[in-house]
DNA sequence: ATGAATGCAAAAACTTTGCATGACG
DNA sequence: CGTCATGCAAAGTTTTTGCATTCAT
């Protein structure tokens, strides 16, 4: 992601923001917490205020750099939005996330907001998962 | 609700037990936040520490009386679980919340899972949706 | 140079916890 | 009467905000 889509997004080419795009991109964690990105920033010598990274992450959601997710745990996760759309699922036991789309159910969710009088703006789906034991 | 299915669930019937399960169940709203059912027991001439909703509701909420929903505003919600499975939708101007299920999606989601190598455990859907506009 | 962005610290919003007092069975 | 539950206040978490300083253009 050039600094060019910065700019396209109305914001500088500062250098927090440069740094935490890169962190989202290359960093192997692809769904990360502002306080991950933050120790990130920290490991990697950056002096960058925790208050920067939710204000910029924030202000990527806005311009639609970024995803925010909510898989419960009472926080919020970024993901670069550079996949299409998709939804995920989280391994309740070792936090694994794996993203999926799937359009039948995608399809049925718009005809039911439909069928209930509403046009569908948008969703959140979580699946909640697990690993089978052996002979499950 | 009888006080007795709070003793099966090994809870003593308390005085601010028996009017929290009575918020839920008797007031219009079927989703209310902690902070709302606190309000509720104080127009109700009620002493009741806010302190005491989040624990007797956490505690309702493992004895399965009672879900806990996430609808993205930073705060969770509850239910009384006295309906069988089903997700939400939420209308972005208004905060109205509609219960439905659909039992493809049902399917669709334990398909997905099991086609990544997972089973089931839970899920979480909410549709984020909007009445049309005269014209759409 | 000038407006936007940052860092720090303080605060806000939601929820949990410690501890002395009080209520249930 | 013993134990569990409550209330209050304090602390914990996550996120936001005010303000002086610094940076990008």
């Amino acid at each position: 992601m050039d600094p060019q889509d910065l700019k396209k997004a109305g914001l500088k080419a500062t250098h927090p923001r440069l740094k935490i795009l890169e962190i989202l991109e290359g960093s192997g964690k692809r769904h990360m917490s502002a306080e991950e990105v933050y120790k990130c920033l920290l490991d990697a010598g950056e002096e960058v205020g925790l208050a920067t990274i939710y204000r910029v992450l924030t202000q990527f959601v806005v311009a639609g750099l970024v995803n925010r997710r909510n898989f419960d745990g009472g926080y919020a996760v970024y993901e670069i939005s550079n996949a299409p759309h998709h939804d995920h699922m989280v391994c309740v036991d070792t936090g694994e996330v794996v993203e999926f789309c799937d359009e039948g159910i995608e399809m049925r969710q718009r005809e039911i907001a439909r069928k209930h009088g509403f046009v569908l703006v948008d969703h959140a789906l979580v699946l909640y998962v697990r690993r089978p034991k052996a002979g499950e």
